[in-house]
Formats: C-alpha cells, sequence, structure tokens
DNA sequence: GTAATTTCTAAACCTAACTTTAGGTCAAGA
DNA sequence: TCTTGACCTAAAGTTAGGTTTAGAAATTAC
C-alpha cells in the first residue's frame, strides 16, 4: 500500500477517533474533501488527520461548522500546511476564544451583584440584554429580571 | 384588573421578551406553572416574569433546560421568592460557571503551545483528549492533531 | 476463489429548543 | 353586539450536528 494511495475512511477515522459517518458529514459540510480511487471510495492525505484534529478542537472552543469551514479557508489549497499554515490560522481560534471567555467572566462578575444583590430592579444590572441575546433578534428591549422595583 | 387575574401569557411575553410560544413549550418542560381562568386562558403570577429571567440567564451560562429546572427546584413551592431564595439557587450556576471558565481558558493556554507549537506531534499536547470529548464515547484513544511526528 | 470486511449512496431518524400552522375559542373595546 | 385581537391545542416544521438503516459494490483475508 503505497503512500500515494492515501487513507481509507476507516483508517482515518480510527486515528482521529471520529465516527466514519461524522467524516462524511463533514465532507458534505465541505470541511474536508477526499479524493476517489478507481473503485469509487474515499482516499485521504495523511495531513487530512491534523485538519480533522483543528475541527475537532475548534469545536470544542464553540465555533460552528460553517465558522471552521471559514477558518479552514485560511490554508493553503495548493500544498499541505506547514507548522506555520497552522499557527497563523489558529489566531483567530485564539481571538474567538478570548471573547468568549471575556463574555462569561462579565457574567459571573455580575451575577452576585444582580440576582444575588437583594434588589432584583434590573434593567439597571449588568446581566439586562447580554450581547448574544441582543444580536439574536430584534423584537425589542429585554428586562431580564426585569419586573418593576417594587416587584 | 385585579392583581389576583395574574398576567396573560402575552404580558409576560412583552415582560421579558420572550416568544408566546416559547413561554408555553417551558411549561411544558416543567419550568412554569401558570393557572388558568374561567375560558381555559394561561395566568401568570408577577413573580413569573423572574422566574423566566432566571431562565434565560441560566441559558446564556450554558445550562440545558432540564438542568435550569432541577436549579429551580430549590425555590420554595408554596410562597412567592424572596431575594435570599433567589441567591440561595444561584450558588449553583455560579459554581457551574466558574468551571466553564476554567475549562475554557485552560483550553486557550494551551492552544498557542499546541497548534501554534511547530511540532504538531501531540499526543504530548494537552489539548489531546480534553474533558468533554473523553466522556462523550468509548471508542479509544483520541489523537487530537494527531498525526505520528513525522507526518 | 470465496468469505468477511469495508465502503458506497440515499434517505430516514435523533435531540434540543423552539417556531409555525391550522382550525377554533375567548376577551375587550366601540 | 359585533368585531378584532389574543389565546387555545395538536401536530408538523426548523436548525445543528450527527447516527442509523438498507441494499449494493469494492476490498481484504484466508
Amino acid at each position: 500500500m503505497a503512500v500515494s494511495e492515501g487513507l481509507a475512511i476507516g483508517a482515518l477515522a480510527r486515528r482521529t477517533g471520529l465516527a466514519v459517518s461524522a467524516i462524511r458529514y463533514y465532507e458534505a459540510q465541505g470541511l474536508i474533501t477526499p479524493w476517489r480511487n478507481a473503485g469509487g471510495q474515499r482516499r485521504y492525505q495523511r495531513a487530512d488527520i491534523r485538519r480533522l484534529s483543528f475541527v475537532m478542537i475548534a469545536q470544542q472552543f464553540g465555533l460552528s461548522l460553517p465558522e471552521i469551514r471559514e477558518v479552514l479557508s485560511g490554508l493553503p489549497g495548493n500544498r499541505t500546511p506547514t507548522p506555520q499554515d497552522w499557527k497563523n490560522i489558529s489566531k483567530g481560534l485564539r481571538a474567538h476564544l478570548d471573547q468568549r471567555i471575556d463574555t462569561l467572566i462579565r457574567l459571573r462578575d455580575n451575577l452576585d451583584g444582580c440576582i444575588g444583590c437583594g434588589c432584583l430592579s434590573l434593567p439597571k444590572c449588568a446581566l439586562y440584554n447580554p450581547d448574544d441575546r441582543a444580536k439574536s433578534n430584534g423584537s425589542g428591549p429585554r428586562y431580564l429580571m426585569g419586573d418593576t422595583p417594587e416587584g
């Protein structure tokens, strides 16, 4: 089995820990592009192990598959990615992760002062209208914990 | 409209920013329990505004609806919750959030040293076999970014 | 050469968290 | 009173991220 023959999908699955069905699904989502052998079976490059590993890590960081596809598009298409190539696209992940951590820390720091404060009066509260919910729809202001002060 | 008549579902929706359909869904999930008026329509207490606000905040913290139901079960059933009641159940949220933040910070601190390091050799990597993925199935070791060193 | 694996495609199924639709009832205002 | 808007139920649809199934073809092992 020459190297040029590539990896079968089952071998790639064993190397990455992913299910075969997941790998085919990722192909359908444009995250990985195998070629086909004479019999029509998928064949993968060794570099695809790293590619799928990157997908798994990025998922843990909270990126959706379309977002991961976007990040991966920063890799060179005409050659096997180098360590520097991976380093480059990882910067975007880092920024994404920093932002998520900041948001959570901000929420945490407001939890005691808000739910726990005893006033429960809100709109003053910092948990009022947080980022994620604000962008998710346009249906007017939201009053988290938003009873009127005397409520 | 006496206070004892309670809030209609549309009023509750406006006060919380939630969709009417979402409030009915939460009822089906056991998160909120309105009574019915003579005509069979749902009626809510003013305290339910705060209850739903709590649900929304807990969701942002990453809790599932069953988990939130569990947390809410710590509230007294026989009277309107006091600020201290809310403070008490918020402690569980705080712990949950602390854990999530720790996990993300650990992941972030390993990102540069792993994807970005240039070696890409892994299983040595700390991103290898992280918590969430490890518990999610038993299909053997996982080699995130797991090419062999010469790959 | 034959048997056992593996792989193939397409389509259906799954969970979470909701929304939408359809057809009908209730409530509030002029 | 009448009309309009709010509300009701049940069921189906939606999105993300996959898994499962079924029947057929390719590959590998002996």
